[in-house]
DNA sequence: AGGGTCCATCAGCATTGCTTATAGCAGATA
DNA sequence: TATCTGCTATAAGCAATGCTGATGGACCCT
């Protein structure tokens, strides 16, 4: 029959603790009715999921723990989303926004909504790309607003946490982002095929992962940045330590003041794109949904 | 806790059939059973799915149900995938494939691993696009051959049915189908910017939605075919009913004979790419893969 | 009014899932 | 080597769950 996400979680727990009455105190039962939870879904898939002594996972185990996450995920989800669409209009609505969705474009949208509905309070949480999703997939958040770099019109790739809807907020001209004195910082414009071999900066913002993706191999790691704070990355691209690709808006032209310089990205054609995504939407998110769409 | 896919089998089945009873007959149980368990899903949930008399979802239910389908899909394709990962090599392998995937290319390929491994059996059928990807995660399916129309380098968009491996196989030019007589037939090549007006085939393997996707509205449905037999739609575009995008190693170009022209197409660069999709695999079909892929 | 259909609810019974207790194993230490 | 500790597996007992069968009420049709 389906697998039971509740042996599921136990097995994820297991694992993850590498212990039986680890896992055990953490979901507050006792190290036996864990040990027969994990026996009664071995039994259900009629293969050992966990060695022994030590407890780690097998190769089936470790397949099954690809699927767990998002499986679980997506039935928070379906809770949430279920709640929602039966829920009564609220003022009180939470955005998550990765840190350069909430561009001056989505500040003025924002603004308008919030000027037609006075009553309307939001709360707006940064996160990563790849977070956006699950926090409103899980009704942590009502709306979700993530960016990226995407062909013109293209719709973002984003991790798939259930059925939503996503709407194309804006899209917005790519610079590269150099030294103020760097040699090609007074260029009109930049091609980066002419930039696989440069020195760049991997951050969350701009993955270079996502630049060989479009162009392919090169963009090697000349630093790394964990964090998304957007006035640390021009500042760390101001002081040398690589390039990267930032909307244009971000970044100074060639004839402004500041560490770093923008100069238009003209090959391949690539634009920063913002979309908005949601799962079900009571009427007074509606609103705001409609606002700061296209 | 955790939604219990037990119940949500239920009441997908009731309301699918609008009946609890037929819904119970379908699954086997009692209509007792089948009232309780419906029960026992809205109790968790706190809320009405269903109306009684008639029995209908009510709109949280209705968003229910479209968490429902992918949810269980995943369910069966996590079982699939952990079964696969510690299945022993097999000499016998499905593939799942659209019409258009089964290139001279790939089957080229597949002839040479099938020369390298001579126990190897395959099995070859053919499936809709938006069928692949569960065909391959609920494991009725070894591997599977997905094609669509794409920006170069630029992998498919195909529904996400959980974690599986893609891999590129082969990309070929497209080109614009027209009867042999139509006054574009002679032309050296084609925009689809240009043919945003004329008159259109609507087939499963050049969906209309994809242009528009890419190009934007327009492209109106002068005919619809909803079959994926490839010969039918070359004689349907020689007969006039309407035009469609088609790899150009389908269709004659114009110097030859046949009903219908291929005209290369220009703008947008685009190409018609080929997919391959696996979860697990063991060593057998690996081979296969690898064997598959670009 | 009578009959049939359908869903809700109750009672009874088998199965499931938890706790407690115990056994066995492995590793560390004296 | 003997002892202790930590850990997982297993058995027994009990409460909860999930099913069947019976029954009642509502609705529709003749």
């Amino acid at each position: 029959m389906l697998m039971d996400p509740h042996l599921l979680t136990t097995f994820v727990a297991v694992a993850r603790h590498g212990s039986f009455s680890a896992a055990a105190a953490e979901l507050g039962y006792t190290q036996s009715a864990i040990s027969q939870q994990i026996a009664a879904l071995e039994a259900d898939l009629g293969l050992a999921l966990l060695s022994r002594r030590p407890v780690e996972p097998t190769p089936a185990g470790r397949r099954l723990l690809e699927h767990a996450g998002p499986l679980l995920l997506r039935l928070r989800a379906a809770r949430a989303d279920v709640l929602r669409a039966a829920a009564a209009p609220r003022h009180r609505l939470r955005l998550a926004a990765t840190p350069l969705a909430v561009n001056a474009v989505v500040a003025g949208r924002l603004a308008r909504a919030r000027a037609a509905q006075p009553r309307l309070e939001v709360t707006l949480a940064t996160c990563a790309r790849d977070q956006v999703g699950a926090l409103v997939a899980e009704g942590q958040a009502d709306l979700g607003l993530a960016d990226g770099i995407a062909a013109p019109s293209d719709p973002l790739r984003l991790p798939d946490t259930g059925p939503m809807t996503t709407a194309g907020v804006n899209e917005e001209d790519l610079a590269v982002a150099l030294p103020a004195d760097h040699p090609l910082a007074g260029r009109a414009a930049l091609r980066l095929e002419d930039l696989v071999d440069a020195r760049w900066l991997q951050t969350p913002l701009c993955p270079l992962a996502r630049l060989r993706d479009l162009v392919g191999d090169g963009f090697p790691v000349a630093m790394e940045y964990q964090g998304d704070d957007v006035h640390t990355v021009v500042n760390l691209v101001g002081a040398g330590h690589g390039l990267t690709l930032l909307p244009v808006s971000v970044l100074p032209a060639a004839s402004a003041s500041g560490p770093a310089r923008g100069v238009p990205l003209a090959s391949p054609r690539l634009v920063h794109r913002v979309e908005l995504l949601h799962g079900a939407l009571p009427p007074g998110a509606a609103d705001l949904a409609r606002a700061l769409s296209a």
